[in-house]
DNA sequence: CTCCATACTCTCTTTTTGGTTAGTATAATT
DNA sequence: AATTATACTAACCAAAAAGAGAGTATGGAG
């Protein structure tokens, strides 16, 4: 899994996300809504999924499972509900035996992957510097 | 405290995240590094720090925690902390009772929050898409 | 002299999260 | 006839995160 595959590729579409003006809004309800968006969708396990799905295209649910590592079936199978629910990913079943279950990114989901590119480019590119703060913080404390 | 001040005013800067070519990685130490740097910052208490420092520049402890609603103590100085661990604030000590303890938003704190810009702008501008799909998945699964 | 404000820390309890295991249906395989 | 693979769901348990509340040092206000 390369990390860059979002990031890298999908630049000048990134900018898309840049270049009209947001929506103006103050309304408290609306700010919680678009905080609660965030905080399930900077999850871990969705953003791997993301990325999986996104360099791979369709894929089978124990595909994923075996791309990313770590993920046990029960947060996989949340994982992929939620975000289900919110639209990032199509789930398509096939009524055989063994079961097979296909999943793939919609248009929100991509596009998701593409706002998130600029987070990714800023980790990227700071994380010598945050692991230097890191470490002097913490040689301070060590006194 | 509105959503938009970081994603609005800071477009243009934004763009600087994104004309550049970002570093080539897929070692895996680096990309458990960034995950867990992402996962450390996407958290909802340090987004809302970085907007209200990011709003009101210089502020106190206590300020802080009156500007973010529902936070508890706890949490503020929890967050805080790793804020200031990873680069993001400055903490300012004077040494006076009662105690004064000021903090501002370094440079990288502020690229931070330029660079999610993106995220916020996404997550306002699809919300109702998600909020529908929400309604729509929930409709299907109360048969 | 008492109370208050500040910026915490500490402890206790509750909630949330995540892992593990077992179970299910069925067709193909051995 | 037993085994395997698939894509789950459900139950249980441990660990981590978060909230609540008390405690602290100190100088100034009343």
């Amino acid at each position: 899994m390369a990390i860059t595959s979002f990031k890298v590729e999908d630049i000048s579409q990134a900018e898309d996300y840049l270049d009209r003006a947001p929506p103006e809004d103050t309304d408290p309800v609306i700010e919680a809504l678009v905080t609660e968006i965030i905080g399930r969708v900077a999850d871990k396990w969705t953003m791997l999924v993301l990325e999986a799905l996104h360099e791979h295209g369709v894929m089978r649910f124990s595909e994923i499972g075996r791309e990313i590592d770590g993920i046990s079936q029960k947060m996989l199978t949340q994982t992929l509900r939620f975000m289900e629910r919110d639209g990032l990913v199509t789930r398509t079943v096939y009524p055989v035996a063994p079961p097979k279950v296909e999943y793939a990114l919609t248009a929100l989901g991509e596009s998701l992957g593409r706002a998130f590119c600029g987070v990714w480019i800023w980790a990227e590119r700071h994380r010598d510097e945050i692991e230097a703060s890191r470490q002097a913080f913490d040689a301070r404390k060590a006194e």
